[in-house]
DNA sequence: GTTAGGG
DNA sequence: CCCTAAC
């Protein structure tokens, strides 16, 4: 995967525990907790190669683990200087985000990396410059500035009034403040990093302000949030910049423009000025507080669409399945739903199809849990249930009152009384003839038994029928199939609600049957003939 | 997870 | 169609 990356593979030789002593450079490197560089593993190069690859997605990665921060160092064979390199910038804010947003948090000021460890990143900088052309060491030498030389840190003396400095001088003072350069172009945003670490806190008023001896001072006095949780603060921000993201339709100028015009407001997404500087801001904001996870109405519309897709997979395939694909495709929805039965279905907008709703849920579920549902009284014998399980019922039934909206519960799923008096559920759907034909279909094509291959191969978009419900059906076609031919004279006209199979099918299973008793003739043809009752058909196989 | 068989 | 044992 991340060989067609864009970034090379560290080098082969290295050993993952190898400290960084000879001139081989790794192209990507962690920092351990202790400062030391180790050589990157496989995973973490997996993961900043996501984060190269898309510069608006995987931020969050980094933001979470928090932990592995990747640094990208470039060789002379690419041609690129460091700063061309997509990301570094990134990475680099992201790695000073993690030193210093969490040192207010921690309570501590020390800096994650000890002068260790800055000094072999330096060593390993100069090595990487080894090979590099004049003008990519001068590059180099700015990245790493704040290792060579010390900052102008008159910057940060006296009383500071962010608001009056130049980007310039912003980058100064915030090398004045973290010990290193930085890139960002966003003066809202330096402003309030460095305010953030000059006062060592995050609650950085969004108007103007003087900083003196640490100490932030107002020019205005609209600050009323001086004792408000400065992550309801930093989370409004992120409103913010979501709002931002999505219209980000004006040119990236204007923007500019507005983030410079309005100093002292922390509009701080300026749009893509440069899409590694928003990200970082909202990086910033995840290293405090993270993003809300989807809401729970989210998660179901995912799921919708998921199972959409999942759904026009069942049924697409059916197409392409053998001969019998599109005769299953081109069914209408009346025949899922015979003897003027309803049930209820939806269209499913990627086939066309209409496709029961009760495929969409757990088809059985435990009588215990039925009973827990209904309130039935369980007999100190019978009462396995924890609370978990008293649970789970109400959840299964609220997916099913979701799906099937209306007057689901009517005619498919009907309440059956069990012997112990209580009341479990039972689904219905009565076999149409072309199921009928498509299993017999199925059974001569992979043999009798093999009912998932069945179900996979011939019923692929009949979701509401299991291996099981084929296995079941099979066997009732058997007993009628050997069963004397119905006569209607005596036939309970409630018994006439399901069409009867045609002959000539019961014939094919017939065949089928002698046909698979043939291959095994201890298995269920022998039972079913001695519980047939009169058997008139040919025993010719079992003979 | 699948199948067979009783209910 | 449900349930469960057996595999």
């Amino acid at each position: 995967m991340f060989e067609d990356g864009g970034i090379g593979k560290i080098s082969p030789s290295t050993s993952p525990t190898k400290q960084i002593s000879d001139p081989v450079v790794y192209k990507l490197v962690r920092v351990e907790g202790d400062g030391r560089l180790v050589p990157a593993t496989d995973d973490e190069i997996m993961e900043v190669v996501d984060l190269l690859k898309d510069d608006t997605n995987g931020m969050h990665i980094v933001a979470e683990s928090g932990q592995a921060m990747g640094i990208s160092i470039e060789d002379s064979s690419s041609g690129k200087s460091l700063s061309e390199l997509s990301g570094f910038s990134k990475f680099e804010d992201v790695y000073a985000d993690a030193e210093n947003v969490e040192a207010p948090i921690q309570g501590t000021a020390a800096p994650v990396a000890p002068s260790l460890g800055i000094d072999q990143m330096k060593q390993s900088v100069e090595a990487a410059e080894c090979a590099k052309s004049p003008d990519q060491i001068r590059e180099s030498e700015s990245m790493c500035a704040a290792t060579s030389s010390l900052p102008d840190f008159s910057k940060v003396k006296g009383e500071i009034c962010l608001d009056n400095l130049s980007i310039r001088e912003l980058h100064e003072t915030f090398r004045a403040t973290f010990g290193r350069v930085t890139t960002a172009k966003d003066k809202t945003w330096l402003k309030r990093r460095i305010a953030m670490g000059l006062t060592n806190s995050c609650d950085i008023p969004s108007t103007s302000f003087v900083i003196k001896d640490n100490q932030i001072l107002k020019l205005s006095e609209e600050e009323n949030s001086n004792n408000l949780d400065c992550a309801v603060a930093i989370d409004q921000d992120v409103v913010a910049i979501n709002d931002q993201h999505t219209d980000s339709d004006t040119s990236q100028k204007k923007q500019l423009e507005d983030c410079q015009i309005i100093s002292g407001k922390r509009l701080r997404n300026c749009g893509p000025i440069e899409d590694s500087q928003s990200e970082v801001v909202s990086q910033e904001q995840n290293s405090v507080k993270r993003l809300r996870k989807p809401t729970k109405r989210y998660i179901e519309e995912v799921s919708e669409v998921e199972h959409q897709e999942r759904t026009g997979r069942s049924v697409i395939p059916a197409k392409s399945c053998g001969g019998d694909g599109p005769k299953s495709a081109a069914r209408p929805a009346k025949n899922v739903s015979p003897n003027s039965r309803t049930y209820v279905t939806r269209l499913d907008s990627l086939a066309g199809l209409w496709v029961p709703c009760v495929s969409r849920v757990r088809r059985s579920r435990p009588r215990k849990d039925i009973m827990a549902l209904v309130g039935i009284e369980f007999t100190e014998k019978d009462n396995q249930c924890t609370a978990i399980d008293r649970v789970e019922p109400e959840q299964n039934l609220e997916v099913k009152h979701g799906d099937s909206s209306d007057d689901a519960s009517k005619d498919n799923i009907v309440t059956v009384p069990t012997a112990k008096g209580g009341i479990r559920r039972k689904h219905h759907r009565a076999w149409t003839l072309a199921e009928v034909m498509r299993l017999v279909e199925g059974v001569s094509k992979y043999g009798a038994g093999r009912w998932s291959e069945i179900k996979r191969l011939a019923f692929a978009s009949y979701s509401y029928r299991t291996s099981v419900d084929l296995k079941d059906k099979w066997r009732n076609l058997l007993k009628a199939s050997f069963a004397p031919a119905p006569t209607d004279k005596g036939m309970n006209p409630r018994k006439h609600l399901s069409a009867p199979i045609p002959t000539q099918i019961l014939l094919r299973v017939r065949e089928l049957a002698e046909l698979h008793a043939q291959a095994s003739p201890n298995l269920s043809t022998s039972k079913l003939v001695g519980c047939g009752g009169s058997v008139n058909g040919t025993r010719s196989g079992y003979l």
